[in-house]
Formats: C-alpha cells, structure tokens, sequence
DNA sequence: AGCACGCCGACT
DNA sequence: GTCGGCGTGCTC
C-alpha cells in the first residue's frame, strides 16, 4: 500500500500516517494534503512517501491541495524541527498559509450555516473593501458568567478600542460566538466599515537613484555579491554602525540576487518595520517587493504566498516569521539588526529567525548576510572561527561624528531642579541647552507607568500582584490604578493599606509617565511626548513619531521603543536615566544588552548635521558595558565580554537549554522540575551541567508557580543526549504541568 | 490544538 | 425533567 508521512498542526510530536488512495499517485513530500482527523479534516503536509504495511489504522488523505511547499523549505522544517524539539505539526503551521482551515472543512463537509448575525458576509469580507467591525460599547456591567473567551475578546476590543472581526476570528476561531454573545448583552457592537489601505503598500513612492558607495561599502558590496553571483553558500557578517549604510549594501545584494534569478529574504526586527523602511526598498525595486507584516487578512497573506511561490515576486520582506517564506530558488537571506532579541520567538515554537536563516540558506546554498552595528557575540564568534566572513562599514555615510558620551555618577551628582534624584544636575542642565538651541531630546527609561511600586510606610508592605509574584505598577493616566505588567490585573489604587489599614500608601520608583510628567513641569515652554506600550497600539507609535519627526515635540520620553531604528535628524541629546536596570539583571547575557542599548540610543543622537551629545546616569560607571561603549569600542567591548563567557562557561563557549516548568501547585511544579533534573542527570551521567530546580526569578506569574532547570555542554553534540532525555520526560508530564523545552534561550526570566 | 464523550447545576 | 458547563482522552 503507498503510505505519506504528512505533518498535521498539532502538538502531536510525531507526523501521521495516511493512504495515499490510487486517485491521489503523484503527491510528493511538500504537498498540501487535506487529511480526516478525528472528527474533523484538518490541512498538513507530506513529509514522505513509502510502499509498506499499512499499519492498524489508517485512512486515505481525502484531497491534495493545488500549491506545495518547495522542497527546500520542507526539509529545512523538518530540520528545525529536530533541531529545537518542537512538533513537527506546529513547526510546518509556521510556514502554511492560512485559508487552510476553510479550506479543509468545505473539503470533507458540507459548509455548515454560518450565524445569523454576519450571514455569508465572512466569505466577502476577505476580499471586499468593507469589513466587519467590532467595537465595545459604553456597557460596562459585566455579566459575572462569560466565557474565558468572551471575555478576552471584550479585554481586547477595550484595549484596542475596536477591531475587524475577521482578525478576531484568527485570533481566537470562535471569536464569532463570543461577540455574538456579547453583542446580545449590548457590550459589543458590530458595525460594517471600509477596510483601510495597507500602510505597507504605497504605489506612489517613487524610484529612487541608487547612491554611490563609500569605499567600503564599496568592498562589501563586492564581497557579498561575489558569493550571491556564484551561488557560495556563505554567512558574512555585516558590522557597520548607525548611518553607515548598511541597507545599500543590502539593496546591491539583493540586485545581484534578481540579476542571478534567485528569490531573496529580508529579516528586520519587529519594530523596524515600518513604512518608513519599506518604502527604501520599495524605491528601488518597485512592486519586486512583498511585504508579510501582521496587519495583512487572510486573503491577503494567501496571495502574498501564493505569489512568492510561484516566483512572481522574489523578494520577501518581514519579522521573523517572514523567514518561512516559500520564496522560490532562495538564493540570499538578509538579517538587519541581526543581534535584535526580537528574533526569537519565546513562544509556541521556541526558534531563533537569525540562527535558522543561515541554516536554511546554507542548506539551499544561498548566502545569509547578518547585519548589525552591535553583533551579537554569537555572530562574531561565527566570524572569528570562520564560520562567517566579517565585513566593516566603519565611518557614517554621511561623515557625521559620533557623538559625546558622558557618564554621570549618581553616587556623587544630586537632583537637579525639579527635586527629583532620578534627573540629575547635569542632565538637567544637558535638556535646558538643547531645548535653548531649538533642538530635540530623547530620554530613555525602561519602566512604564507613573511609579513601579507602592509600599506603605507604615507598615512596609508592597502592593503586590494577586497572581504574580511582582509589585504593581501604578498609572495615573486616566483611571489612577496599579496594573501587574505580567498579568495585566488591574485594581483601583486604595486609600489605605490592605494589611495594616494605616493611610500610608506611597509611590515609589520613576516611570515613564511620571517623567513625562516632571519635566512638563519644570519646562513648561517645551513640548513633552511619551512613548511606551501604553500609549503606541501600532498607529499611535507612528503618529509620535510624526510628532517628533516634524518638531512638533521637543522631548520624547520613552522605553526600548524610542531606542530603535528611526531617523529624526533634530534629536542632539539623547539622556540614560537609569543605566543600571540593564546591568542588573540577572542573566549572563546582561552586560551585552546593555552595551547594545546604549550603542543603540546613542545612535538616535546627532544623525543631522549638529553633533549629538549623550548622558548616561548610573551607579556604577566603571562597569565594562557603560565604559567602553562611553568610548564607542566595540572590539574592546566584544574582546572583554568573551574572555568573560569563556571563564564562565557560556555561550558562544557552550550551549545551552532551559527547561521551563509550571503549575498552579508550587509541589507540583517543584516535583515535575526535580524529575526533569534527575532524569537528566541520570541519562547524561556528567557530560551534560544540570543547574537546578530553582524557582524562576519571577517565582510566580499569572497564578502559576514557574521552575527551572538549566542544561549546558561545550557544544551541541554534547548537549544533545540531554535534550533527548528532556524531551522525553516533558512528553510524559501530567495534565497540571506545563512544561517548554527552549534550546538555545535568549531570555532567561 | 480541537473535538467528543461524560458527569453535575439553573432554566424552558 | 433537559441545556450546558468544562474535566480527560484521543486523533494516523
């Protein structure tokens, strides 16, 4: 009997066996195939055909569907599979387009009546320019019994303010019960609307001339196309600091890659991706260009996918999940920013965009450039055991200098003018010159809300999150309560005490509003904008930045986000209020964050033609991080922070994998990670460091008490042994216990 | 993940 | 007396 393997997206870690009915002969591995499961027909792909027994239960693939996967993004998938220990189902959802799902069912089924309240209008919503909208309503009694759906659904149409039911749909699947439900009790309201024009698709920008290039961008250039040209399988590490155009480099690339007829990747990190940046590549290669961002329907994403497989477009550009593109003859895969965190996923399947994009284009033969004016110290481990070629972009393109760093010791400088110990004298003063000379500051605090903690002084309790072990945030904006950043419970700020009933409740720590706040006051002349996750929903983040971009704000204050990749050339300060909530945490990979960071920020300082200057507060100036980005050294700081990992054990000298564990029962989560520990232990007999069980460092978060244990070896041969035996024992964990295997983990809270 | 089957509360 | 809540168990 002719059997195929097919991967179904489910968290089955295992693919499924099939018939492969005499009607169906010609499917092969990376074939969409419509298969009965259960009750249900779900969509998966063929991993392999075979002549065998059929085993006990096996039934027929009901219907291949007409686009397959190109065969080197399957056996890529199937690699990363292996290689993260993640299902093989959920891995191929990854790089499925979705419709799938209508797909199957109308396959097996007949449609079943859609309710009343949309009708077929589902079924035009995906192409027509009107869609379903919902939005909350003024009702606020909540009915005590909704379901955990219902109410999420409501959670987010306040948070959001509204929005289109067919993203809701692909949210949560019976997203359309819930608002019927809650369109019935008059919480929700569904109205039709004319869908909005993709922000990422501007046909009227118009082509720009490509630039002559510097010297060496010149020599990059020259490099990476060589290899592009002949089809060389290399990894080039691309290390030029901000404003040194990296991005022409990246555009000539990628005209060596169309010259060749190869299809190309482009991987920017999550915030980067902007219309802004779109619009460079845009300029030079037209409508060759598509973009996956997460705005884009169903409809849209199917044709996105359906076109790059077909070859019609052969450039790809978007965040990680961009890098499942099914881009024909994959020939070159650009990673900007390469050391950005935000390609990793942390969750569902745990991988890292920028160590699978040079899996996958070696695996296809293409070459994988990695760009960053910081590398991570993985990538320039890769280049100094040459693994990757390093090339420099050493000086700004346009010659600007870079800008004066100062350090300021808050052992020894007090409070300047507003009183507050958090905005010292000179820093203070820094603002009042730039803010004289009619140019822009931005000032860099990684804490949102008004204060982060509130303890009463009575009795020194903390308010603290009902289910999270952290202390609740308090924002005034509108509604003066304290918010859990973990959870999101959310509680009124109370008069008094809960335990000790004294009327002692203080605010304690700086936060992102509470700045805003301070210096609206102390330069009442100066405009002040604020931007952190509060205030920016994906538009409102723009229309800041418009903001600033047309100096309509003076001072923009702001968390990680302020820190990223856009251009606004009247912005000569930058300020570090707190240097130290980077440094301090309690991960290995701390100090390179921190250095990043502040190349980072600094980088936002002076990119026009007034030079930028940039104060950083700290307690500890002597620290590496602050010191010898303070001097711009990267290689000094690159040198130090190696000789560290190598003493220490980490990576790039090791590998690691972390087992994560929790349950809403602290002897079951305790119990679950003490097996997870021994079993490991016991299977790798020493080759393998087994750290743990300990508490996570966040104990408790959402109701659930989190353990982990910590594996590590000198390389990945190594460290396998230890992975397999993890893996199994998570496979075999009870219904209470959530247990995730992260191979390679970047975030280690 | 879905979806079914299977046991205990508030309604026609 | 049923409709319906979500607790376990399986899906080639």
């Amino acid at each position: 009997m002719k059997l195929a393997d097919v991967a179904l997206p489910v968290p089955v870690p295992r693919a499924f066996t099939y018939e492969v009915p005499s009607a169906l002969e010609g499917v092969a591995p990376g074939a969409r195939v419509v298969c009965p499961f259960g009750a249900r027909a779900i969509t998966g792909v063929v991993l392999a055909v075979r002549e065998g027994e059929p085993p006990e239960k096996v039934r027929p693939i009901a219907k291949v569907l007409p686009i397959s996967l190109p065969a080197d993004l399957t056996s890529f998938l199937v690699e990363l599979s292996q290689y993260y220990f993640a299902p093989i189902g959920e891995v191929f959802r990854l790089a499925m387009p979705p419709l799938d799902r209508e797909t199957a069912e109308s396959t097996i089924r007949a449609k079943s009546d859609t309710l009343g309240l949309f009708g077929d209008e589902e079924a035009k919503g995906l192409s027509a320019k009107k869609i379903q909208w919902a939005e909350p309503t003024a009702g606020t009694e909540e009915p005590s019994k909704l379901s955990a759906q219902a109410r999420a659904v409501l959670a987010h149409l306040r948070a959001h303010g509204g929005y289109p039911v067919a993203r809701l749909v692909e949210k949560w699947g019976n997203a359309r019960a819930a608002i019927e439900k809650l369109s019935e009790l008059g919480l929700v309201r569904v109205t039709t609307r004319d869908k909005e024009p993709d922000p990422f698709f501007d046909t009227t920008v118009p082509r720009d001339v490509p630039p002559v290039l510097n010297p060496a961008q010149e020599e990059a250039t020259r490099a990476i196309c060589a290899a592009v040209t002949a089809g060389d399988p290399r990894t080039f590490l691309l290390h030029g600091v901000t404003g040194s155009g990296k991005t022409e480099v990246y555009m000539r690339a990628i005209d060596a890659a169309k010259a060749r007829g190869v299809g190309v990747i482009v991987l920017v990190p999550e915030i980067s991706l902007t219309p802004q940046l779109v619009s460079r590549y845009r300029a030079r290669f037209g409508d060759g260009v598509c973009v996956l961002h997460s705005a884009l329907t169903a409809r849209e994403r199917y044709t996105m996918w359906s076109r790059l497989r077909a070859g019609e477009v052969d450039v790809a550009i978007g965040a990680r999940s961009a890098l499942f593109a099914p881009v024909k003859d994959l020939g070159l895969i650009v990673v900007d920013e390469e050391h950005d965190s935000s390609f990793k996923q942390e969750e569902g399947v745990r991988y890292h965009a920028r160590d699978m994009a040079i899996l996958r284009a070696f695996r296809r033969g293409g070459v994988c450039v990695l760009g960053s004016a910081t590398p991570s110290l993985e990538t320039v481990h890769l280049a100094r055991t040459g693994k990757a070629d390093k090339l420099v972009l050493a000086a700004r393109a346009r010659a600007q200098e870079m800008p004066a760093v100062e350090i300021v010791d808050m052992r020894r400088t007090g409070a300047g003018p507003t009183g507050d110990k958090k905005l010292t004298i000179p820093l203070h003063r820094a603002i009042e010159k730039t803010l004289e000379k009619k140019e822009q500051i931005i000032l860099f605090l990684n804490r949102r809300g008004f204060s982060p903690s509130v303890r009463c002084h009575a009795c020194g309790e903390l308010v603290v999150c009902p289910n999270c072990s952290v202390a609740l945030t308090f924002h005034k904006g509108r509604s003066r309560v304290v918010r859990c950043h973990y959870c999101d419970h959310e509680e009124p700020l109370l008069e008094r005490c809960a335990k000790c009933k004294a009327p002692a409740l203080e605010l304690e720590g700086l936060g992102t509003e509470k700045l805003e706040e301070t210096l609206a006051a102390a330069f009442p002349e100066a405009k002040v904008a604020r931007l952190d996750r509060d205030v920016a929903s994906g538009k409102a983040i723009e229309r800041v930045i418009e903001r600033v971009r047309s100096r309509e704000v003076d001072v923009l204050v702001g968390t990680q986000m302020v820190t990223k990749g856009h251009d606004l050339p009247f912005v000569t300060l930058v300020g570090v209020i707190n240097a130290d909530a980077a440094l301090s945490i309690p991960d290995f990979r701390a100090a390179e964050r921190a250095f990043q960071l502040l190349v980072q920020v600094a980088g936002r300082a002076g990119r026009g033609d007034a030079p930028g200057r940039v104060v950083v507060q700290t307690y500890d100036p002597s620290h590496h991080a602050l010191v010898f980005a303070l001097q711009h050294d990267t290689e000094g700081f690159v040198e130090r922070e190696l000789r560290d990992r190598r003493e220490l054990g980490y990576p790039p000298y090791s590998r690691m994998a972390l087992v994560r564990i929790d349950a809403v029962d602290e002897e079951v989560a305790k119990g679950a990670a003490e097996s997870v520990a021994a079993t490991v232990r016991r299977a790798t007999r020493g080759e393998v460091d087994v750290l743990g069980p300990a508490p996570a460092p966040i104990a408790r978060v959402r109701g659930r008490f989190r353990f982990r244990v910590m594996l590590r070896a000198p390389d990945r041969k190594k460290l396998r042994p230890g992975l397999v035996a993890a893996a199994h024992v998570l496979e075999a964990l009870p219904r209470n216990v959530r247990g995730v295997l992260d191979v390679d983990p970047v975030q280690l809270l």
